[in-house]
DNA sequence: CGGCTAGTTGACTGCCCTCAAAGACTGTGG
DNA sequence: CCACAGTCTTTGAGGGCAGTCAACTAGCCG
């Protein structure tokens, strides 16, 4: 029985080194053999599914941000990935799920029935493949971030974030050096390993570097993109 | 296309919230399917692939240990995974290989060429749903080791560490108490995202507290299972 | 013996966590 | 419209854990 919970994205999100993907194929392909499924709105803080929860479909984000993560026994929170538009939120799972999907605002989500799903992979093969593909590049994602995370500073780990919402904005025909926060300090914390505190002192030090501006403790300007990107990628210092 | 390079494994090998998974059914699927292979030696040291090496074998483990890591540009290591007997390694690679794969010791390796997999995946969904599946629990692992170096102390860490290699020989039918470290202390921090000093003086500080026993470096014998396991989990303190 | 590699130990530094308090923003009720 | 509470964010002071640099030990093989 498979307990995870991941997000099937369009492309590898998490910075550094990623190269630009074609479109979901597998989601695509996915939305095609599964049926348009029942669309449903979910507010800020609004749980998609939590933790335990019986896998009975699986979700594509059409509009808002969600956030994936679970908690542990002593109260301590992983947030795993944040999930943006396009991307597929509780696939892989199989029996119940093992992470909590969160809304970080009011999204609106396409409901998939998880036995269609199942279904139709055996039926085709090459949509397995495809789902085989789009767990790779989960994977990579995953171990991308495990070698930020682990072996990164936190003003590198911050410049690796912010590079790669970048670079997803840019993807998507949007502002690649001007854009909104769609997560609190403590989702950014809880995803790079640091402490609320530590993210916030980051992000007045890059400021304070000229790689950033924050009119708004959301809203990032990128003024420095080359900067940043060296420091994301190690080049600096 | 796809660049991953990982380690398809019978059971979630990194320690701490792992259940007992049954034997890795999609190897065994697998090794049917594509027929028995060929197999090869390599001596510790000698690489299975190389990081940009065209894609030609799946590559399952039969006896020694095999270490998945790449390097990065300032010439840091990131140890990703270590495979065991019954591992699948260099799955999930379509092209090229991104990661290097290296004996750790005297290994005997069966090579399935990748071309069958691919053309059995296509042929039998259940198949692909099989390799979804062992990808998801790949996923999981790697999760687990982003969370346990994200949050956890270096104790913790290779606390966490140990306790998975004894867990993974206790399901063999060895034991659980005592076993030879198949990989350098270099590995071991390059894996744990800690520095080789700093791994050698955790070790040190386990056995001052009474957790281990070191009669050789390579040769651990746990004489406080449940301290460890507590400390692996983070139960204690 | 000398050279090489792997591992251990020590001294020191520094990054990030912890604890604490104040500021900024939002929504609610008077 | 303001007061207030609640949440999120920022900033400060201090301490601890792990990294860095360096020296030494232990095997192993020529």
């Amino acid at each position: 029985m498979l307990a995870a919970t991941f997000v099937m994205q369009p492309e590898v999100q998490t910075v550094s080194y990623d190269t630009p993907q074609p479109r979901n194929a597998a989601a695509d392909l996915l939305a095609r053999r599964c049926g348009t499924g029942q669309l449903r709105i979910f507010e800020a803080k609004d749980h998609v599914f939590r933790e335990g929860d019986p896998v009975s479909n699986v979700y594509l984000v059409e509009a808002g941000h969600v956030c994936i993560y679970r908690t542990l026994a002593d109260g301590r929170r992983h947030v795993i990935d944040f999930a943006y538009p396009g991307d597929i939120v509780g696939l892989g799972a199989i029996g119940e799920h093992a992470n909590n999907a969160q809304a970080t605002a009011r999204s609106r989500v396409r409901c998939l029935p998880i036995a269609a799903l199942q279904q139709a992979i055996r039926e085709d093969g090459r949509l397995g493949l495809k789902l085989c593909e789009a767990l790779s590049r989960e994977l990579i994602a995953s171990r991308e971030l495990l070698f930020t995370v682990s072996q990164r500073t936190a003003g590198e780990r911050l410049a690796s974030f912010l590079i790669g919402l970048s670079r997803r904005n840019e993807r998507n025909g949007a502002d690649r050096s001007e854009f909104v926060l769609p997560m609190t300090r403590a989702d950014i914390a809880d995803f790079l390993g640091l402490t609320i505190e530590t993210v916030s002192r980051t992000f007045t030090k890059l400021r304070g570097d000229g790689m950033i501006d924050l009119a708004q403790s959301v809203l990032v300007t990128i003024t420095d993109y080359d900067g940043l990107s060296a420091l994301a990628e190690g080049r600096s210092k």
